[in-house]
DNA sequence: TTGTATGCGTTATCAC
DNA sequence: GTGATAACGCATACAA
């Protein structure tokens, strides 16, 4: 479908603060100091209110941006967006918007020269502030920014040792938490499903695990210790190959939400039963867990929690530049009991 | 020059193209043709290369759009971020990276003076384009911003009569097939639970609904038509008033996918058996609704192919600056049948 | 092809 | 407080 286009389209060339001054017959420093807030003689603030209405005059944050070296601009590198970034998306935007910034997004999809491409972007573009899980094929480059002066602000894998902010959850103890249920329930042959230990909330949330089991005595069993990689396929993978021992688990802790959905999916074409042959208990949480038949039970990470704490951390630091104290924000998580995980029989 | 206090951390003004231009012996005129991928004399792009690495230049993008008046920013307003907005937002990153440009995105959870802000935000920051659910209350703003010469693309909610690009599904035609797959198994008192038919696909997809009966020789009777007004508890809300019927439908069309967990959440509380009291159909696919018991029958949309058409018309529409031409992209739907519409009893 | 000079719109720095 | 003016870093005519 073709349609013609407006002709009358005027594009002028928009107005500018120069205009502005123009117009209200002041000068420019005078609109500048009225956009920003400053005080201003009361008749000249009303005539640079007239005239930026009449000529619907826009500021341009970009030239703004050019001399304060402030761009209000927050990167934000995230892997996937997953049920979680999307459920931190809707509360991280409107948090870093109260301070008047918006965020600039990029997924790399766990490709390295994406993640490269994506700092490299962000540094072009002057960010104000980054958000990003850890990486360490990055590790040299942000260590670079941060050199630079740039606030960073780490969640969901840490790289230790850089002067960054961090906010993260209390990824071991919830994890402790929610295999020592499955420990209540009678369940001795636990498995987990790990997420890439390499990432700091895959290890740690490994060693809830492994915690876990060691407060009742009982050895980690590695062939109960698959890694899923924290994807479905993975997921599905894992659980194949769980069920597939001589002694399959009677109980199975998911590190993340995809890959439950992939352990869910392998539990059914293989005809398990949840939680009558196999108990299942997985690290974060959806709406449709509780929907599903058994709902799952599962780890709630407080998601508009750290979505705040990141926009706090940042509109701090930002606030005062203080590069010798950085801030470690840890949060707790709930977990939900639902249907999934059910005593031994 | 002033110095920054704090002399411990080298946090230097960053080289710019002056300083690679006097490093590497050639003007800057020479630097800025090589950075934007003009033929250059050999040895000086070598020189200019060793200096560029040795000073660890980045190239400031907020000079550079202020020059060349694009920033590389493309504008997304989006109602909020559920499922359909993660997967759309995962392609859609991608795809726009391809051009070089980043997302720059805004939540305005439906209140119209974030969507003013938003829009005098963007405005402001001299984004590109902008890509949004159109939304009524805009209009005017909208319109203005269009007739600057920002490029707009439309999806989800049409604003008709605004020269912008669109990208949609067949949303009309994709219901009435949701529908009339119930009215082959067997169904004649179908209820929708309706979008807010002030949007162009909540109305499309009811008027699908009212096609399908149509056919039939149907009438569409009032009280089976529901509206839940797109969110999880209009959807739970509506379930529970067709379920309160002297003679409740036997089937259900859903038009999104969180009125469906609303529809899934009474229905369960009700203990209302699906499919076996109650046939569901969904407008939205998520993988759990694969693992759902039972399988959740659902109207897919090709969200990257959504990502790929609005990409692809933002390329074209900055690559032909003034194309009198509005482009109409309309994608096709899959349905895919599981288990949660069976024949009537 | 290369070098020089100018301007983009805003903020910051002065005197006043 | 206000007004004039110098940057900010880059792109781009224009002359060479």
């Amino acid at each position: 479908m073709i349609e013609e286009l407006g002709g009358d389209a005027a594009k002028r060339r928009p107005a500018t603060i120069l205009d502005v001054a123009k117009t209200a017959n002041v000068a420019v420093g005078t609109v500048s100091r009225y956009l920003n807030g400053y005080t201003i003689r009361r008749g000249n603030r009303e005539q640079i209110e007239a005239a930026i209405e009449a000529l619907n005059y826009k500021r341009n944050a970009v030239a703004a941006a050019m001399k304060s070296e402030l761009s209000h601009l927050v990167g934000l590198l995230v892997p996937t967006f997953d049920e979680f970034h999307g459920v931190l998306l809707e509360h991280l935007s409107r948090a870093i918007r109260r301070d008047g910034r918006a965020l600039l997004i990029y997924c790399h999809g766990a490709d390295p020269k994406i993640m490269r491409e994506a700092l490299d972007y962000f540094a072009t573009q002057r960010i104000d502030a980054l958000i990003m899980a850890g990486a360490e094929e990055v590790y040299d480059r942000v260590d670079e920014l941060i050199g630079s002066g740039l606030p960073v602000v780490f969640y969901n894998n840490d790289l230790k040792g850089l002067p960054a902010d961090r906010v993260f959850v209390e990824n071991r103890k919830a994890s402790q938490r929610a295999v020592r249920h499955l420990l209540d329930l009678g369940h001795r042959r636990i498995a987990i499903l790990s997420g890439d230990q390499h990432d700091s909330s895959g290890l740690e949330r490994y060693l809830g695990y492994v915690d876990a089991l060691g407060e009742r005595g009982i050895p980690v069993d590695p062939q109960y210790v698959v890694q899923g990689g924290w994807t479905m396929l993975g997921g599905a993978d894992g659980v194949k190959r769980l069920l597939e021992l001589e002694e399959p688990p009677t109980a199975i802790f998911s590190a993340n939400y995809p890959m439950t959905v992939g352990a869910l999916r392998c539990l059914k074409e293989q005809g398990r039963k949840v939680p009558g042959e196999i108990s299942l208990v997985s690290f974060d949480d959806v709406p449709l867990f509780g929907l599903h038949e058994p709902g799952i039970t599962a780890v709630a990470q407080p998601v508009e929690g750290i979505a705040e704490a990141m926009a706090n951390v940042i509109a701090a630091r930002l606030a005062r530049p203080d590069p010798r104290a950085s801030r470690a924000i840890i949060l707790d998580c709930d977990i939900i009991l639902r249907g999934s995980a059910r005593p031994l029989a």
